[in-house]
DNA sequence: TAGTTCTGAGAACACTGTTCAATTTTTGAA
DNA sequence: TTCAAAAATTGAACAGTGTTCTCAGAACTA
């Protein structure tokens, strides 16, 4: 459709640059107020253009919404990565990496809001074509799980972890619990704070015990047995 | 304001029919487009009135909805509290009482992510009085949380879970933890069918799986230390 | 029956996302 | 440089939204 990779035309310089004032603005108002604080109109006037214009760089509000978000998961995956890099005891860089995950989220909570916010199932339009496994790990979302994966993997191979336990199970189970806690942080974040005898550095300190929770879920000592059988309603 | 609490007139019977009706209508629409799908116009026209009608019922649409979210609450308080009732060892009990409260969160997915959907702190109006903790007791959601409480406390009494463990504390890991699950089932329910190799029941296995991970990190063997102390980045 | 209160309707306001025809502005070639 | 084709930008308009207002009519109270 374009012309040449190689040689960038100034109008597609000068295009760009719109683009990226569009989403910088969106990117501003949306930080602060999130989704309900943005409306094309206002956007518009942020950036000195016409309403219509923004439909020249995005085909929806949805689609520019989807950009941040994608750019956020960006932000999150690479911050988590860094954090895996570091050199430290497999304990101590596990706890990092689930206490940097909290930190992104919380640092822009509307992002992380957003990114949970769609409930599929509703017999409109949207319906969207059924995700494989393949297809999940493709995504930005997926990438993040793998290095849960990854992690419990290494702690079953050094010991730290119960070997016995479904490795995905597992580390869907460690996402399901991380994920939680940064709902909570968001969406009450009183609760941190909430203390019969209020404490300083509660929300640092709950983030962190959460976090060695996680950790003992997974220790070894196996008085479960793994999910591979079904109806196991205990006992 | 009004009249005698003992004798109720025809008028406030009436009344009271109109607006049950909408929140009948509400409900039915609500649980199956959630708060999307659910406009003043649309409602007036299921129960033939106008939309400045129902005005004269709810203060607002954030009003009705917020009734919505309290009705479903309660429903889910009281199903987790039938369960707790039931005569079963301690150990399924609980794990009976975590799969409750996510039975009845993907039950009716929009009640709950709108329940959790709101992110406070954007500068707006909206600033809600702080929160304390006898405030939050008070509520339907600190009223869960108390059940989540009292099964700590039982749990440390009978020599199930590590009694070094703050309780509060831990009920609020176990709440997020359980809140993840639920979140992530809602808004991501291919979850639990991915996996490289399908599976049925795949759903409520993992349920299971992560309830029991739940109590599992709830269990004795304290090998992190309570968080009574603050700056504890391990090591 | 007269008067007051309450209920409901309809129009209107200020928004929203989105589209479309018309109008610039920019571009590439003769 | 000139001129047509292409792209960018606009303002008006459409179909929605939540909400408020005035006003007519029904229902109670005295």
């Amino acid at each position: 459709m374009i012309a040449g990779p190689s040689v960038i035309t100034p109008a597609e310089r000068r295009r760009m640059r719109v683009r990226g004032s569009i989403i910088a603005a969106a990117e501003r108002v949306f930080s602060r107020e999130g989704e309900a604080g943005l409306s094309i109109r206002r956007l518009a006037e942020e950036i000195d253009y016409s309403p219509s214009a923004i439909y020249k760089y995005f085909g929806s509000k949805e689609e520019l919404i989807d950009e941040l978000k994608e750019a956020f998961f960006e932000r999150l995956l690479s911050r988590v990565d860094r954090t895996q890099l570091e050199t430290m005891p497999f304990e101590a860089r596990s706890l990092a990496c689930l206490s940097t995950y909290i930190d992104v989220a919380t640092e822009r909570p509307h992002h992380y809001a957003a990114a949970f916010s769609s409930v599929p199932g509703d017999q409109s339009a949207n319906a969207k074509p059924i995700m494989t496994w393949a297809d999940f790990c493709a995504t930005r979302k997926g990438q993040a799980f793998d290095i849960l994966l990854k992690m419990v993997a290494e702690g079953q191979a050094s010991g730290h972890f119960d070997p016995d336990l479904d490795r995905v199970s597992a580390a869907r189970s460690v996402w399901a619990s991380l994920h939680g806690l940064a709902q909570l942080l968001i969406h009450l974040p009183s609760l941190a704070d909430l203390l019969p005898s209020p404490r300083t550095n509660a929300r640092s300190d709950f983030v962190n015990f959460h976090a060695q929770m996680i950790l003992r879920s997974l220790r070894p000592f196996p008085v479960i047995e793994t999910d591979r059988s079904s109806k196991s309603h205990v006992e």
